[in-house]
DNA sequence: ATTAAATTTGTAATCATTACAGAATTGTAA
DNA sequence: TTACAATTCTGTAATGATTACAAATTTAAT
């Protein structure tokens, strides 16, 4: 779908700097960092600023458009994905994988609201490991 | 059994300062920040320095004996339980609850190898859920 | 007791994120 | 078009958790 209209339906006006926000996002598989969106995006709007990025990426999240994750604990990556699913990061390589987390996949937590879920793992990927 | 054998097991020398901040967070069922333990020890330790702090802990986590979770996104907190479980964090009361994780919940990662899992859900707990 | 090694401490630096206020842009009505 | 208000965008300064580092202290062994 149009991201303008994503937008718009979210109730957010799409001016151009965050239809460019949030399509570099969602086109992107590795949940950029907001640094990285920044360093992306600047060279096609030279006066684009860092808070903007920050503004836009909190803006979005709230709204229910991205997952805010710590990955890495050090800094917030953005995921267009809104669905349920687990985030592996290989710390040789340093890529990002997705992966399914299954139904009832805990116990322990009946009669309370859960609104947010995040799984995180960390290793080595298939083919790193293949490489030792 | 006893914390000075354990630290001394982990090839880590059992300093006075060491035992109380491994006691402290062995003991906390909330998985205190740096800033919780160093707040609660430095009345009895007066020279307690939270350099010190950060540095236990992290020789801990590098050891295996804690596990270092971003919980929050904020601050990092320690938890002396190892064993595989998640954590979820009541945003009304800011409390945190273990709570189990099956296993073979996750698919996607055959062949990976995962030395590391961080489970982190968020919402109302019950109590607070009832309150409204 | 002396000396070397390890630990502890305190200050200063780092770095992601946020606060904030002014500048620029957009939308609307005459 | 012009004027005006509302919203968005920008840049600098502040915040706050964490780390770097070197000096001070403690521990261990001879």
């Amino acid at each position: 779908m149009d991201s303008a209209k994503i937008l718009s339906d979210h109730n957010i006006k799409p001016s151009i700097i965050r239809v460019m926000i949030y399509d570099f996002v969602k086109n992107t598989k590795s949940h950029p960092t907001v640094d990285e969106i920044y360093t992306h995006l600047q060279p096609m709007a030279p006066t684009l600023s860092r808070t903007t990025v920050y503004n836009s990426v909190k803006l979005f999240a709230s709204s229910g458009l991205f997952k805010a994750l710590s990955i890495d604990g050090i800094q917030i990556r953005y995921d267009a994905d809104i669905g349920h699913h687990g985030h592996f990061r290989c710390e040789e390589c340093d890529r990002v994988f997705d992966f399914k987390i299954h139904e009832d996949a805990e116990s322990g937590l009946d009669g309370f609201d859960i609104t947010k879920r995040e799984i995180f793992y960390s290793g080595s990927c298939i083919e790193c490991k293949s490489k030792n």
